[in-house]
DNA sequence: GCCATCGTTCATTATTTTTTGAACAATCTG
DNA sequence: CAGATTGTTCAAAAAATAATGAACGATGGC
């Protein structure tokens, strides 16, 4: 039961562990999300301790990370004073949890520090001003092109 | 010439900075990118390290990096020695470079991995080798809108 | 060919990020 | 309520990542 990570186990972890780094998440969180993955029945924390061989903190911590954007819902185990854990398996309720936690701030943030930018433009007097505001033209439309392909990527993935 | 960073050159490395930190690449990446974009003329390695305050191999590194996914171009200015640098700034030439070196590699690795498990699993003896087979189908599902997601966006993405 | 200039490389140093584990708080059990 | 059991937090340690700068090689001018 406890034993170790079977060669299929660690194959899929793997996957999520490099998964985890294009996010810019902890090892361990990858590492989580991927035995969760894979295991036929919930986990507690103990049991993901033990098979990954990491520290309940990180455990603790990595499932929280989860459990944030929607990636791993709690399960209720008759009988048992734990808290079992099971991945989402829904990848459209990930990302969205996903982008909504994790990137939509970013670009709120953007879109405000793209207004300063304006004004200090505006503000310019030297020879350049014309450049710069030409640059920042080309700016907008990157950030109004990536902000509108967001929206179709998630409708891109269907409800399963 | 190589005085301190204006507020408008501060905001708009702030920009890249950011947007750096987003696809897993050094900071300095990003205020090199920055710097270039927003400056009216070529830069040259001298140029950056002082405006930016950063060492000479972080620039020679950091330039390197960019010209290697076409972010950066050089530029030849008659009667100087020195090599000078230009931001690229068309957005699509970019993404294309960026993705073909620094995602497909980890695509086409992803693919191979998926192989493997399916062998794994294949060789599988216990109960829960339907469980398994499942989850790997779901995650094939998951790998093939990803990639077709892709070419998809770099469409989108319209020759400027 | 010799010296000066320029860019790159890479071992070391600094910084940032992640993990650890012990202390703590909360909750159940009898 | 006392004693266990469980999960969380957070300061400290460890690990990973990035920056530095001196040494080096390459190139051009004289």
């Amino acid at each position: 039961m406890s034993a170790a990570l079977s060669e299929l186990e660690k194959e899929v972890i793997d996957i999520f562990v490099r998964i985890a780094g294009v996010l810019s998440l902890p090892r361990s969180v990858g590492e989580l999300y991927g035995l969760l993955y894979i295991s036929p029945k919930p986990l507690c924390i103990d049991d993901c301790m033990r098979k990954l061989k990491i520290s309940k903190g990180s455990t603790s911590q990595g499932l929280k990370i989860l459990r944030s954007f929607g990636a791993v819902n709690t399960v209720y185990v008759p009988g048992d004073r734990k808290d079992f854990f099971e991945a989402e398996a829904q990848l459209r309720k990930i990302v969205a949890g996903f982008v909504n936690e994790q990137v939509r701030p970013h670009l709120d943030n953007g879109k405000a520090r793209m207004a300063h930018i304006d004004q200090l433009i505006a503000a310019e007097e030297g020879e350049h001003r014309e450049f710069y505001a030409s640059r920042m033209e080309r700016l907008k439309g990157w950030q109004k092109r990536a902000g509108s392909l967001l929206p179709f990527a998630l409708n891109f993935i269907k409800p399963e």
